[in-house]
DNA sequence: GGGAATCTAGAACACTCATTACAGATGTCG
DNA sequence: CGACATCTGTAATGAGTGTTCTAGATTCCC
């Protein structure tokens, strides 16, 4: 059972929210293999009983994270696609993932890729769940460009998959620019001149 | 002392280039902090003595190991540099670098991307190397485009350090669409579609 | 207040990690 | 053949892994 659920009993004594930050964050800067329970332990503030009463084992936990991940610091390309024409949202893509690249306080690159990309055996949960949200990203990416092209603003001569593909690489490249150590003056200007070169 | 540098004495008994041939595609596949010692030792048939006394410690294998991967894996970035042309050069950057995340046998994806992204503290030396890696191939990719500067073909509009930084982006980003299954035929678009925007 | 339910702390668990010690095998050189 | 140098195989090392057990603390409901 999870801690926090019952109703009678003694109550939980620590902030559940603040502590998943803290995995969270943690697992955004070392990764599911680079981020040991000793590490979360300290990191939140708790004690290995409640952090599997309250969230589970190690991989439920990083999924947890992860969900808050996409949730509360990911949420850049969302904003983006709201945005009413396809010249709007291509400009807000670029420009919030810049901004998000470059936001002190966490990691300067994207969690999808420090989670796990090349990792062990055991991990390959983790990895796939990365390769799965990178793919779901895209998928978003691509119904907003199919709402263009339905709507005329997306070129009759231009493939909603390959423009879908190559929006996706460029946005990807500037996360290990980031990770590179890029500044944010430079991410900015990459990213302008991918927007030149889109035609914007 | 490392195995097989003695005169006299039992000779060692394995093939070490094909041991350390191994080891490479291992790290490459699952990353430094995600290979054990355990699982090298039987993917490079040796024992743990041998692996020591021919390579040194994890680290310095894997140090073996990246070596091996730029100069016999990742030169397909060196061979386009080679390319009379600048347009020549992009075109054989792209197409090498398809080739390069599509040929079976080996993971389809940038080493330096599986090696080490996030990690744990142990492992911040391996991942500052990739780091380093990443950014040695910019600055081979800005010289070949300073030449190009000097020679006039690249627009003066266009500035050097910066269009250093997108097309590194671009290239970056094909190898996470590899990562994520991108087929062959799908890179290949990919790619096309980067070099039409390019102007070429 | 008494019992049941729940949470907390820390030790303990079985296992894997990278690394090394040791003993035996196999070669070269005199 | 004999002395020496080097390599190989196995077992052991101590530290670190994720996870669970146990004892005690705290609260709710009756």
């Amino acid at each position: 059972m999870k801690t926090g659920e019952g109703k009678t009993g003694r109550p939980i004594n620590f902030d559940k929210d603040a502590a998943l930050e803290a995995a969270m964050l943690l697992f955004w800067e070392r990764g599911y293999e680079g981020t040991s329970m000793a590490d979360l332990t300290q990191a939140m503030g708790l004690n290995p009983s409640s952090i599997y009463a309250a969230f589970g084992d190690k991989h439920a936990l990083f999924q947890l994270a992860v969900k808050r991940y996409m949730e509360k610091r990911a949420i850049y390309a969302g904003k983006a696609l709201e945005e009413p024409t396809l010249e709007k949202f291509i400009r807000a893509l670029f420009a919030n993932t810049v901004a998000f690249l470059t936001t002190p306080g966490h990691p300067p690159t994207c969690m999808t890729l420090t989670g796990a990309v090349g990792c062990s055996r055991d991990a390959t949960p983790a990895r796939d769940l990365m390769t799965e949200i990178r793919k779901q990203n895209q998928v978003a990416l691509r119904e907003r460009l199919l709402k263009a092209r339905k709507s005329g603003e997306l070129p009759k001569g231009i493939n909603v998959d390959d423009y879908t593909r190559y929006l996706s690489t460029i946005i990807a490249g500037l996360s290990i620019q980031a990770a590179n150590g890029s500044t944010k003056a430079e991410l900015k200007r990459t990213a302008e001149m991918a927007l030149q070169h889109l035609g914007y």
